[in-house]
DNA sequence: TGGTAATCGAGACGGTACGTCTGGTCTTAGG
DNA sequence: CCTAAGACCAGACGTACCGTCTCGATTACCA
């Protein structure tokens, strides 16, 4: 996450595209964001922070959108799969990581102005929805090992269960507000696994 | 919602406010808005439309947060308390108007916006959070409701337990998949009013 | 020149103008005037330190270009006539004394709003010719008076020669220049009642 | 002074002034002027009429009155060097000249502007003095010649006799009179030469 | 003496232009 | 053929005045 030395010029390397262009943008955008959260963040901020020609940026990310996803997907780190042996297990592991990783405005901010922007910008949104469509299999994968198990209910629909824990997390975060504390979060594992247990009803 | 007919003029009517000016500025953000979301939506644009002038606009309303959050309060319907005796019910009625109020776009589109711009602007983020808190207090009553009814469990926190619930619907609203199957609503109904009920422990 | 107190409120004296609020006008304009000039002159500035309402100002004068005119009008000092009993003590004294005049900012400044006004607005410009029609007059009058006392040659335009005189003092103080020293004074003096002369032919 | 077409772009040329778009930008500022006066001579007029952005405008001109004066600068005609060998005919064609220049609107409009503008406008007035300091220099000298040939008298300054001469022509301009008879062309040039003439005295 | 009429201040109205900012496109010069 | 640089058109930003309008109040005049 180095940035370029001030002064330096990255010249062009031949007919193809330069790493340490595409490095230096993608800091900069991430510090940006990461600042002075979407309200700051432009392609002409970025190409000043990144001593980068806007050309560059156009060249290589369509939009103000394309450059926002590549940003997240690069910090995007590797969840450990919380595979705790219980679906109240899995859950709060699942939603404390999701928590504490956005509490870093690195992450949070990213992914704060990911969703806003999807708002308004059709390309935004389809990136999003195919984001997100992965999160959900990949939830309704805990939750459908959940019910191998015997955890869950039958009339129920893994993906929605999923969405909706997440969605948690979200209004935290869409709502300032992502400092949570444990008693809301175990309110929220508590009855999302009693709710979705059989013997519950 | 009539507008104004074309060609009219809307004169001073002395050293006061003229509703018919605010009324046609209101109209004319809240159409802007449902047609072309935030992106289409700026000061000039609004002006134009209600063939105001820039200057009224920012006479009473400071900026364009304030325009997008006025649009709402007004547009904002009086949801019927969902008293049906039961916590389920209660919550499937909640659930199920506010989907459906969401599903017009002069209410979901608008909404949508103002948790986009509170991404980028304190004052829009002060602003939503006031409103929440006034519908988390709501929502909290309707559980304490039913906590006295002996259907939710003591350990349980009502304001997290709610915004859980309502959280549900703005992951729907801002992923754009804001119409949700019966068995989607029923997932989470089933769950949350399972999920909080003492007899599940 | 007293202005009002400030916080009175001058109401109305009945289905009559007042002649306190033309007073406070005149005052506020010729104020505005002599501090900051042509560009600091707008109806709203001189409403507001006059503490009039703009349509008192519009009522009693139809545009900022007849207000300019009768601020310069009411502060227009009589100058003596200058007569000396030659040509040049006459020219001598009227330069003098026009050079004076408009070296006070409260009428220079004035004078120079009204030509530059002139040049993009008919109705100062015709304003102005008639005032120049005037004045005109009275000089080609002093040259007549020269011209009986053999003064001055045949051929010549009584008009064009008192229009040219004043033209010296109109551009120095149109470039800003309004103070002159003596030797271009009497570079100008010596050379009009000179070159007027019959004898010089 | 061939128009940009309608409908075409000028888009940029890389990374220095596009002097298409300059032309355009002086070519429409003149026409404005010379067509509406002063007064309907805006920066956003003449960005419609060019087609040019207003940020283009602002990039190579920093104010309204940079922009006349180049308008300015870029008309004037090189007056021929008025060298008849004697002070009268000199004076003659000069002022002629001058008068014959500023009758076509496309030069006194523009230089009528200059003047009410910088009674305003600091920058305007110095950028005027400027201008003048050459013209009157020039000036001068023309005088200077005659003197050197015996025509002046050694009392009178070359400067102030310059420019009491153009100043006639100004006053001319500035009251909408350009249209100059030749018997007023004859009253001043005659008393300008033999009120400077040495044997006069 | 009471009603009418024109005045006063205040300030909102629809507009136009200001000068600034950013967006996304384009072209260059140089490696 | 990529890179940095930066000009280009476009258009929104928020502000200042323009000239018009309506208000509620204040007074003088006339019935």
């Amino acid at each position: 996450m180095m940035e370029q030395p001030v002064g330096a010029r990255r010249a062009s390397i031949g007919a193809r595209r330069n790493p340490a262009s595409e490095k230096a943008i993608l800091d900069a955008a991430a510090a940006i964001l990461a600042e002075g959260g979407l309200s700051g963040f432009s392609i002409e901020a970025v190409a000043r922070r990144a001593r980068a020609g806007k050309p560059t940026i156009y060249r290589w990310w369509p939009n103000r959108t394309a450059l926002l996803l590549d940003v997240y997907h690069r910090s995007k780190h590797v969840i450990p799969d919380p595979d705790t042996g219980t679906l109240e297990g899995d859950a709060r592991m699942f939603l404390t990581n999701l928590l504490d990783f956005w509490n870093d405005p690195a992450n949070g901010t990213v992914f704060r102005s990911i969703i806003a922007e999807a708002q308004s910008n059709a390309d935004a949104m389809a990136a999003l929805q195919a984001y997100l469509d992965d999160r959900h299999a990949y939830l309704a994968g805990i939750i459908d090992r959940a019910r191998a198990r015997g955890e869950v209910r039958a009339d129920l629909d893994s993906t929605a269960l999923g969405e909706w824990l997440v969605s948690f997390a979200w209004h935290r975060l869409l709502t300032d507000r992502i400092e949570t504390s444990p008693a809301e979060i175990e309110t929220v594992i508590k009855t999302f696994a009693a709710g979705a247990a059989p013997t519950s009803k």
